[in-house]
DNA sequence: CCGAGTAATGTTTACGTAAACATGATCCCG
DNA sequence: CGGGATCATGTTTACGTAAACATTACTCGG
């Protein structure tokens, strides 16, 4: 009954530490002794769902800990609780036979070090927070699982703050809210506007990388090349003799959006091309498809450059429905390379982005200053990108005019 | 009551955390008078960048203090540094003249309270560790996003471990390491089978929540109702006039898997038709594609019902080169509902799921436990499912064979 | 065989917060 | 106008850990 206990103790009516500490056992007596037979211990080994389900009022004494501490085992073990301390943080210096005596009490009680503790004697909490848009996109979800990961492998965990709605002031409610968390550095993954005029007040010692944003002059910033991934997309149309490209957009308040934009518009320009006006998307399949029913009643258009591969998706529908083939007589090509658009009918011709690449370089930024002490200097760390060629992009029909 | 807020409390233009403590202004003067007239402080409202750019070394006295303390607003404000905490904590019995001083010596300094010494008071993290397999999934990720929406609402973090190599070695590891860390609370959104022989041993006090699994026997179950859904695909095309339903499985090793299949296998029987054997698949479009060139070989084969949406499109992909119309010839319906699949060709029917909702009641049931205390009893709860009718179904083609 | 040196372990303390208890001032009512 | 009640605030202490310092016990060279 009363039992499971969390921290709340008092409440279910134990003395929780009521009962005092009382240290018998001077070490007077044998330190040592080694035999760690207690084996018969009624505890066994593994019980079927473990401790989390049976929250501990099976203890017999009925006098449960609510945590076991350090100074638990120290008692158990018959040292103090230092040297448990050592132990359990692999110091030197302990002989074989204590370590023996130490280990084996941890393992009875169940120990394991409390990290709030352990955060507040070294101002490290040895977690890296996270605030983001969503994470419905591919793109979000893969850099997270990917900085998770890599966090994990360096004994960080990580901290989300996804913003609902991305609203300035929720963005400063999100740094603020990793300010009173237990992190050491934050990535954040958002549009550029929504950094523009929020200052970022963190605790000192407290850093900070962006990711999808230019705002490398102020920040330490890892994105994915848009430019050069757009430059491929519109090339690689050109190349196979398209007079020119159209292109569906990202969100204004999109940088990368805004970026792949930039890049096609500046690379038709160099190339010599017309540029046709952009059809305004926002990232969705339903926009995508808009735009297709668009384009389709443009005969010029023979080719398409869509700025992500849920529009390219649209995309294909509309022009499908309105009985324009592709890429017999329009090609298309997106952005990003989710794992569907090899599935797509016909298979899209995209760029693809190097998602766990750009999460793994967040965290190797991250863990320097944090190791360093101090913030890298702002900048821009840019991951290369690779042109996916499937099924969606040919060259012109014969009748379209060469350039 | 009051304050609802918990941390947040006022960063209004917090000067970040000024420079260099200085604490003159003993409070051996006048504790009173509430003339907060220190507006002329020489730090700026807000730095461009905030303090996390600066790391903090370049601090002039050369020996920064880090963090802020509430001793340190304490002296500054001439109080004892419990004001500062009942001030901090908006406890009732501070008089306003002196809140208002506290205040303003919390802004003169950023200060912020530190979550670790509050967590090894309190015993309490207001974090919830959330253990997955993958973030790739939608469901998965969306789910994800929707508990740390929720936990955030309440006040609550979320600690993201994700594992990247679903053994139950490397589940374990997790759950030992969120045992570790500062959680509250664990939600586990894994396969059954990977918790089949685990011995999850957390520290107790520590509750658990698991997704997509059949444990409710032995943990608090949070789930899509799995069956229902399948039963509800399988029931459309039969009363559509199919004769019966062909089905691409997910992996063996998903518990949603053997759910929908075992459902759509009885939903066969009742009805009395013929159960065709399961075409096996892993989730992926590639699967999908896989299975849909041999379904495109079974002239009998009017109806499909895919395990999930991406499947699915394989499935389309594939009957459309292979000359099978749908929903003409042959109807799919998908399991998900995924944004996308409104837009595939042609657009798709399927079960929606409302992950939301799933992240929703799995905060909702951890933070029941947390206040209880104790853990709820195991069981399962079921988020229902709707059916999304699009065009990739239809009566089956005149020639099929009526039941 | 003694004293310096070192290895093993113990004791004290600080980290930042907040509950519990203590103190001093003010107020109200008989 | 005295004494208890109430209010605002201060002081002490514990939370669990680990660095810094202290204390033993043992080793080894002269």
């Amino acid at each position: 009954m009363e039992a499971v206990n969390r921290g709340d103790r008092e409440q279910t009516g134990t003395p929780t530490n009521g009962d005092v500490r009382r240290d018998d056992r001077g070490q007077a007596g044998t330190p040592v002794g080694g035999n760690a037979q207690r084996g018969d211990r009624e505890h066994p080994g593994s019980p079927i769902s473990g401790s989390a389900q049976r929250g501990g009022s099976d203890i017999p004494g009925g006098r449960r800990k609510q945590r076991v501490s350090m100074a638990d085992v120290a008692k158990l073990a018959g040292v103090s609780s230092q040297t448990v301390s050592r132990v359990s943080n692999g110091h030197p210096g302990v002989i074989d036979s204590t370590r023996e005596q130490v280990l084996a009490a941890m393992r009875e009680l169940g120990y394991r070090p409390n990290s709030a503790a352990r955060a507040l004697r070294y101002g490290q909490f040895n977690t890296i927070g996270v605030i983001l848009f969503s994470l419905a996109s591919t793109g979000n979800s893969r850099t997270v699982e990917a900085i998770a990961t890599h966090a994990a492998a360096e004994g960080y965990a990580i901290t989300l703050i996804p913003i609902d709605v991305p609203t300035q002031d929720n963005v400063l409610g999100a740094f603020t809210r990793m300010g009173e968390l237990a992190v050491d550095a934050v990535i954040a993954i958002i549009e550029i506007y929504l950094l523009d005029t929020v200052s970022v007040t963190l605790p000192p010692g407290v850093h900070v990388v962006v990711v999808d944003s230019d705002a490398g002059d102020r920040y330490s910033v890892v994105d994915t090349n848009q430019a050069d991934g757009a430059r491929q997309a519109v090339r690689h149309l050109l190349d196979l003799g398209h007079r020119t490209v159209w292109h569906v957009t990202g969100p204004r308040t999109s940088y990368a959006a805004q970026s792949r934009a930039r890049a096609w518009r500046a690379t038709l320009e160099e190339a010599g091309r017309p540029v046709p006006p952009a059809l305004p998307g926002d990232w969705s399949a339903e926009s995508g498809y808009a735009a297709g029913l668009a384009l389709a009643g443009e005969p010029g258009c023979t080719a398409v450059f869509a700025a992500n591969d849920q529009m390219a998706l649209g995309l294909l529908r509309a022009l499908h429905e309105r009985g324009r083939t592709v890429p017999g007589e329009v090609s298309v090509v997106g952005f990003d390379d989710i794992p569907d658009s090899a599935y797509f009918v016909p298979p899209l011709t995209t760029v693809h982005q190097d998602f766990a690449e750009v999460g793994r370089r967040c965290v190797r930024q991250v863990l320097a200053q944090i190791r360093d002490g101090k913030s890298s200097p702002p900048g821009t760390d840019l991951v290369p990108t690779s042109l996916m060629v499937r099924r969606s992009t040919a060259p012109p029909p014969a009748s379209a005019p060469a350039p």
